[in-house]
DNA sequence: AAACTAACTTGCGGGTTGCAAGCAAAAATC
DNA sequence: GATTTTTGCTTGCAACCCGCAAGTTAGTTT
């Protein structure tokens, strides 16, 4: 998000503009447990709209935390990944996994299939 | 949150489904800088509209994060304050001000009035 | 060639957002 | 003590976004 548009300076809002919603972290939750294609991500547990998935990857491109790796050899469709700025989202999603073990009662990590 | 209402047990969806929006996480970034009325989330250099700031408010209040210290001898109104959970979101707080530090480009943290 | 899968896109009704204005009670000022 | 200001909201409303379902396009399988 350019800085123009950006609702203030601080870090925190910055940050809620690109993946302030309730689908956009669950992708990169995703991402980082190895999800590379669109079924993959539409697949989870939560059931994500397709019009949003699509959507959100859009964005997540746009921000720079998702690029999309070129389709090689075997498969047809390229496979989303995520980008140095994407993977240093890695510990905020820790402390939101963290928290959430802690105070939210019958929450649990799930495995990949 | 109750579990049956929830999308799924994994951590983060939950606690997305409590902030998981533009605007309630600037509420607990201002509560853990120290604001404790409705007036000083409001003069948020973000500008949160009013009906936005109650409801968000509110939710946080049934979701655990948020309570009213009673309003004792000064001041008329009851003071916003964390909860303990809300307190244990401080690691999410500080992990994604890092993040945005690093990766967005002209962000930085604004010290409280 | 008929069926199937993957990756989206489109349509649509309903819910949420954001801007502005209104409002009641307490506090400050005159 | 009457008026103005501040505080903490609520209300109205247009525009936008969400989520569900269905449709589309292209390649893949049988």
């Amino acid at each position: 998000m350019p800085a123009s548009t950006r609702r203030s300076p601080c870090p925190i809002a910055c940050g809620l503009d690109l993946f302030g919603d309730r689908w956009t972290l669950l992708v990169v939750r995703d991402l980082l447990l190895g999800a590379e294609r669109f079924k993959d991500f539409a697949a989870s547990p939560e059931g994500v709209p397709t019009n949003i998935l699509a959507d959100r990857l859009a964005r997540l491109q746009e921000g720079g935390i998702v690029e999309l790796k070129p389709a090689s050899d075997g498969s047809r469709h390229p496979a989303y990944r995520l980008t140095k700025k994407g993977v240093a989202l890695k510990p905020v999603m820790a402390a939101l996994r963290d928290w959430g073990l802690e105070w939210e009662k019958g929450t649990r990590v799930m495995a990949r299939k």
